[in-house]
DNA sequence: AATCGTTCCTGATAGC
DNA sequence: TGCTATCAGGAACGAT
């Protein structure tokens, strides 16, 4: 599941490979004012990538669970569930394809509508200050890994992250949001911070369909600590994790050292 | 205002 | 072995 780190790693990786090129077509046809344009920029809010042209429109992508970005040459076999296909100049495609087909692509008129379109979510995980999210846990009764998905009230974290930041930090992940103390929210959110920041130097968790825009795993799932881990033992002390379900999300824990 | 249930879709997997 | 039924999962949406 694409989240911060891996979105951001495919972020960074179109940089490299698409900005200075033309759109040429999108098979099937859609987005029809973005063709024509150059790509100028890429840029990540939240879990959606956008491409910048220099019509001032944006193509906005979310991969949601099962969505990859790819950057291949005319000459290379379809992708599995390829959906749209951005032929670029140079002899080269952006395809997004997506096995489960929750995610999506828009064209976005201009900066105005983007940001009347990113304005519901909560600050950057990786960025937040402290009091803000300190305040927005204290807001609410909700278990505290249902908060920390909620990207309304902060942006970026899935799943993966949620589970491995609160083994970090030796928080259960259903304690109600605010019971938890004002050290504790210090330590929750370093371990955010450091959770997303391995991910991003791991290249992103492979567990399931995750590419990045070469087609490439990366390796963060190789140093999951309680995340996909059900019934093998903590690292911390010992004890077996625990799978339960929280707000219909497979939730990850060891319930001997995350209290 | 905050929270909860439902829905989208299909690959993977469990059960027979 | 091969078929069928069930399930996971991010976030928009409507209801409470």
């Amino acid at each position: 599941m694409p989240e911060l780190p891996e979105v951001e790693t495919i972020k960074k990786d179109l940089e490299k490979l698409i900005v200075g090129k033309k759109i040429l077509k999108i098979d099937p046809e859609s987005a029809e004012a973005a063709v024509g344009a150059k790509i100028v920029k890429v840029g990540r809010r939240a879990k959606l990538i956008e491409i910048f042209l220099d019509n001032g429109g944006i193509l906005l992508f979310h991969l949601k669970l099962t969505g990859r970005l790819l950057v291949r040459k005319n000459s290379q076999e379809k992708d599995n569930w390829q959906r749209i296909t951005i032929f670029l100049s140079g002899g080269t495609e952006l395809r997004f394809s997506d096995a489960r087909k929750f995610g999506w692509m828009k064209f976005i008129k201009n900066k105005k509508e983007l940001e009347k379109m990113l304005e519901k979510f909560g600050p950057e995980a990786n960025t937040i200050s402290p009091t803000d999210f300190k305040q927005m846990l204290s807001t609410s009764r909700r278990p505290v890994k249902v908060v920390l998905m909620d990207q309304a009230k902060i942006a970026g974290i899935g799943n993966i992250y949620a589970a491995e930041a609160l083994h970090l930090a030796k928080i259960s992940p259903k304690r109600s949001a605010n019971s938890i103390s004002p050290d504790e929210k210090e330590k929750l959110l370093s371990s955010i911070k450091k959770v997303l920041k391995a991910g991003i130097k791991y290249r992103g968790a492979s567990d399931q369909y995750y590419l990045d825009a070469l087609g490439k795993k990366g390796y963060y799932q190789e140093h999951f600590l309680v995340y996909n881990r059900a019934g093998k033992k903590c690292p911390e002390c010992g004890g077996v994790i625990k799978k339960i379900v929280l707000a219909g999300r497979g939730t990850y824990y060891c319930p001997i050292c995350q209290v």
